[in-house]
DNA sequence: CCTTGCTAAGAAACGCGTTTCATACATTAT
DNA sequence: ATAATGTATGAAACGCGTTTCTTAGCAAGG
């Protein structure tokens, strides 16, 4: 493959001068310039981007830390960064942790190694100062809430909206509640935010009986539904739609729990399952905005509690 | 930032010397070696991975050229590539293209200048010979059955896939058969299979009146099923699942058309609808592998049709 | 006629690792 | 004792664009 050097040799011009003429410098004598293209195409010359990001010091690709895809909540996410990151000319690299602290530990040194322009942190595995002491090489985004003045992040106003959750399903007569929850060997900063939200609401909440863990989808959901139709529960919340689905699988249709999702996924239109809608391609959107704009704001995005 | 050099200057050794430390060769002294991780670390070195990108003239990434993320079809496909992709310790860059060719020849050309250690097209919106022009540049894979020797591929035998779910509803006794398909714009390969493999068994099925087009997700599905069943449709085929929930919707209960759907999503299990499982995450893995192990093999993915 | 300013274009340095080549001493085999 | 290996290390070239610095021709302004 030819290089610029081939380029200027074939053309008799000077490396600069072809260089002018990809960069469109003007500057540069028409009849040059011409050639130069000529021979470029002649060679079949592409000049390569490696090392042009090399000079440059950027590569206009973006890091998006994530525990895997195909999952609702991140895919979202990601959807809302990715048609942000492209309509700014970059590109999308996805780094999947699948919650292993290591493995994220790689990709921040891949980042302080100029991989990236920047890192969307979507959920982590190491501890929050870990993260931010690689602030120091390039620009992170947290999609969760930062302690004041840590750096840019968006985030959900989960307490909220947790809390209108759990007090419609309270309206709604709801004696013995159930919830859903995600793993239980780390628990997640959602899943602590949703106990402390139930037990206000709930004082005789019992964290050991009342919850099922390790819900991620509607098999799992299925298993919970059984539990909780066995031991007469008459409401539960869960933790995505997908999970809300299988439980209600779980129940016999007439004897349905009042229940209440989260993602607004299509299941739960479907379903006619009320569901948390905390706008999370929004939150994609506006973390890589965050990036870009290199702010160091802090965006709170307002959550939607949707009825059917 | 400190480089590579500034480290040889610290530490009195030569830049090969500290070149040699960074990547584990033998013949190092001891107590070099010492000092120069010591160095390192106190000036917070980290070899920058784009130079030796440029150097290595490998980057260790693969583009997936894809229309758009969040469409459970490249979803699938994607989240095959990334799983397979992180095992091999490579990384994933997203290409999305809504489809316009403009924007995958962007991508094209940034492959042809070295961004990319290979391509995945999941699916293309240039002519085959021109995206087969850029084989020179670096290994391309596709997600489409290409013409006998023109590389590796993987592909669904969708041919067969569809004539099972059409003989499926034929055998169930439907008299009025719709289908549902995509982009009416630019008609994919996948639509004009299956208006072919329609009109094999349902020889009077009419292109003008029986298909319902532009059908992605629930809602367009919803229309289509207004339609459908103001006109008596008995049995329909459709593109995906979530378009078979939306036809469903549309139906009064008692009154459920005959339906086949596609891709085996979650919904298609919570609503009971027989799908045709193209096994695309597998579809996903595989291309990948073709990718790793360089071969040029033509990988036909088994497909399954599911009854409920 | 001389200065200022614009157009044009090349040499060389730079961004930053890796790798080859060359050198030199210390062993070990013959 | 000598040739052949093995160990250790530095200088310089390489991968490949971009950018700064310099030089230089030529026209307009004073």
């Amino acid at each position: 493959m030819a290089n610029i050097r081939d380029i200027a040799k074939a053309t008799g011009y000077s490396v600069s001068t072809v260089s002018r003429v990809l960069n469109n410098y003007p500057y540069v004598d028409e009849a040059k310039r011409k050639r130069v293209l000529q021979v470029i195409k002649e060679l079949n010359y592409v000049p390569n981007h490696v090392a042009r990001n090399l000079s440059y010091g950027k590569t206009n690709n973006i890091g998006v830390i994530i525990p895997y895809t195909n999952h609702p909540y991140f895919d979202q996410l990601l959807s809302g960064i990715t048609e942000m990151a492209f309509e700014h000319h970059y590109k999308v690299t996805l780094l999947p942790t699948n919650y292993d602290a290591k493995i994220e530990q790689a990709y921040l040194e891949e980042f302080a190694a100029k991989s990236f322009d920047g890192l969307i942190i979507t959920s982590r595995s190491n501890s929050l100062p870990h993260l931010l002491s690689f602030k120091k090489y390039g620009s992170l985004v947290f999609c969760e809430k930062l302690p004041h003045r840590q750096g840019p992040c968006v985030y959900i106003d989960r307490e909220h909206a947790l809390a209108e959750g759990i007090r419609y399903l309270q309206d709604q007569g709801v004696q013995h509640l159930g919830v859903t929850l995600g793993r239980h060997s780390r628990i997640s900063y959602t899943s602590k935010v949703t106990i402390e939200a139930v037990q206000r609401f709930y004082p005789n909440f019992d964290v050991e009986q009342d919850i099922y863990w390790n819900c991620l989808d509607p098999i799992m959901g299925y298993d919970a539904g059984q539990y909780f139709y066995k031991h007469g529960f008459d409401g539960i919340l869960t933790n995505t739609d997908l999970v809300a689905a299988g439980v209600l699988k779980a129940y016999p249709t007439q004897k349905h729990p009042k229940i209440v999702g989260r993602d607004n996924l299509i299941v739960s239109d479907l379903l006619q399952i009320p569901t948390i809608d905390n706008h999370l391609k929004q939150c994609g959107e506006q973390a890589f905005e965050l990036f870009y704009q290199e702010k160091s704001d802090q965006i709170r995005i307002p959550y939607k509690f949707i009825l059917r």
